[in-house]
DNA sequence: GGCATTAGTTGTATGGCTAAACGATTACCT
DNA sequence: AGGTAATCGTTTAGCCATACAACTAATGCC
């Protein structure tokens, strides 16, 4: 079921208003109201109504009209509101925490990260503090004339999509609980995320492919399958868990108790440990043994990507995602990586023989999580633009 | 993006003739115009509107005004059209084809299944026997009346969702080809789509979770999921090969030419061998051996299942479906195979400590794939109504 | 038979879009 | 410099689908 509201006057207002507003936020240039007529075959004075309401309401903003180098009135620029209406991303990770602020030119305004080590700690004690943080921000933005249109909080655990209930984070520690109120932000909608999930969104910039698999390493290895620049969440959010695909039944016993998980192969205290590094060893130690040729390194490597080769080969096998983005130590690795993992690939995939999958490495920052967070919160304004206008 | 489309006045139409039509078919008894107006939250004298619409267009059907037990003028009763618009459902598959025409109340209308063995046969020979029987059933259909709306052929291979050509399909012997113009059915919009999708839409009757992951095993084994009523079909549609996940990679080398694949444990062929049958013995077979108390069929369910639990685990951990319907063989083996498969999705599956994975058998009948296929198309009238009226 | 109640229809008002006409601003040509 | 064609944005009249309210129709109850 498409949508069970009834259709009504307003709602070709609001539905044409998010029309207009997409025509000039996924245009490359700035645009005129008689370019947005074109693309989107609403006629020029429908256009001009909605494009007005969209400036006054500041999600729009023209420029000075500039001659173009033809015959005719020149358009007015349509560009998107800088510094008008921001969302905000929220992420606690085991050993940072932050908050980031991004405005709908997908400029990031203002951020706060804060290093720290949040192995086994207390909730209601760091969830505060990622709130003094946001708080801090908001009331800077706000001072500044932006409205706030909300907060997404990346989490690296299982988190139900629909109730935002943290089911268990294994590395915080954490289990069962509500993060939301502890973040002491009352009177803004906070939604709750997996951290990879909104790692993703980070990677759908411009021309990239919009349907990917993303596959980052962390202390734990999460996913997310992105298709048609939409998430995919299945029944309740929790997918993506690749770390505990198996990949021999007579494999190493993982700490989520089955045995021969992806993550006692290719995680980075397993890896490490394989080369003779210290566990929580930094992948930059890795690299610098795998460039001394260390055997030890490079036999770890190697049964790494070929364990992640069979388990993305399964992963595409099963979602059909032709393009795999790998992020997080996976990006620092991609080099000596990609060979074991792409011959896997071709190997296990079916349609690999036709269509062979495409593997990249990440592009976002180290915060990819917090700008797919406070991104994600301005693809809803986008997409209903007529609450704020 | 939602919709690309403008919205204009008709846009308000169709979309209300199509929250009317859902209306009515989803409800479970006969609803009057009003019962319509009330649950939509469209005024009374607009549901009027367009239920004289759908019931001049043959959609929609009055029945007899039944007093109902109080007060008031009763009043008419809407169902859905019988015999009025139908959809075809077209099979071929290693062991029959067919055709099947369902109504808009889902009653099949006619049927016509012929047995064969189409293992490594010619399309450009079978394919016009399915085009046959469609022609026939078609004839038989418009002679009373019927308009058809369109087939589905359901085909056991990969499938391109977007352009309908046939990547493989191993079991078949086919490759690489445009199945739609070998039919001969001009005129007509036929769709191709693989059989374990068709299928498991099959499964989305009444009251049973309208998110599942449905996998069926027949020569080969087919995987399918669906979130809230809808299939998901990744990049291309083709997704589902759960046949060829990895179990071992110690284990046999399989047809597509990888090792250790799901099939070589789980598959049809694998279990009847390990089982001391002959490959292609019917399920009975396997069923009476097992029954009989065979130590060796006993040993092979019991191979198959912890296998089959495996690859469900890391299905369930990658796409996060609740629930899993077993179909095809595994229907019939399921009182054998149950608990060592919810044993090893207890232990593998991340959320199954407080969501346990639910697996049950599937309720549609032999034909499930002809049925789906033939529903889909329905699916399609009653999104845009509009078309019809 | 009158009254209350519910279903469906008819007539008017409202809101949003379109089409066509109009004013504004530019390039180009003579 | 002035006229012409072209293009942008606005104005005005008209259309269309829905809402609302009043009306007719059909039933149960007293």
């Amino acid at each position: 079921m498409p949508s069970l509201a009834a259709a009504r006057q307003h709602t070709l207002r609001e539905r044409n208003l998010e029309l207009v507003a997409r025509a000039v936020y996924e245009a490359p240039e700035p645009v005129s109201r008689a370019d947005v007529a074109s693309s989107t075959g609403l006629a020029r004075a429908t256009v001009s109504t909605l494009v007005d309401r969209l400036v006054a309401g500041r999600l729009l903003a023209e420029l000075a009209p500039v001659s173009a180098q033809r015959a005719g009135r020149p358009g007015v620029p349509l560009v998107p509101a800088a510094r008008s209406v921001v969302g905000i991303g929220l992420e606690v990770n085991v050993d940072y925490l932050g908050a980031s602020v991004i405005d709908l030119m997908n400029d990031v305004v203002d951020e706060r990260v804060e290093p720290g080590s949040f192995h086994d700690s207390n909730p209601a004690e760091v969830l505060p503090r990622v709130g003094d943080l946001a708080r801090e921000l908001i009331a800077s933005a706000e001072s500044e004339g932006m409205r706030v249109a909300g907060a997404r909080l990346a989490l690296p655990g299982l988190v139900d999509a629909h109730s935002g209930l943290l089911q268990v984070a294994p590395n915080l520690g954490w289990s069962t609980l509500n993060p939301v109120p502890l973040l002491g932000l009352s009177g803004l909608r906070v939604d709750v995320a997996n951290e990879a999930k909104l790692a993703a969104l980070a990677e759908l910039t411009g021309d990239v492919a919009s349907s990917f698999l993303y596959v980052s390493a962390d202390v734990g290895i999460g996913a997310a399958i992105v298709v048609d620049g939409h998430l995919f969440l299945g029944e309740r959010g929790w997918n993506g868990e690749i770390g505990h695909v198996q990949i021999d039944p007579a494999g190493p016993r993982c700490g989520c108790g089955a045995t021969g998980c992806l993550e006692q192969y290719a995680g980075k205290e397993a890896v490490n440990r394989a080369a003779g590094l210290p566990a929580d060893a930094p992948v930059e130690a890795l690299v610098r043994a795998v460039e001394a040729r260390s055997p030890a390194a490079q036999a770890a490597l190697e049964r790494a990507a070929s364990a992640l080769g069979t388990a993305l080969a399964d992963f595409v096998n099963l979602v059909d995602v032709g393009t795999v983005v790998l992020g997080g130590a996976y990006t620092t690795l991609l080099p000596w990586m990609r060979d074991d993992v792409e011959a896997t690939l071709a190997d296990r995939v079916l349609s690999a023989p036709f269509a062979p999958v495409r593997v990249r490495g990440a592009v976002a920052g180290p915060y990819a999580a917090m700008a797919g967070g406070a991104r994600e919160v301005l693809r809803d304004v986008l997409a209903s633009p007529a609450d704020w206008v």
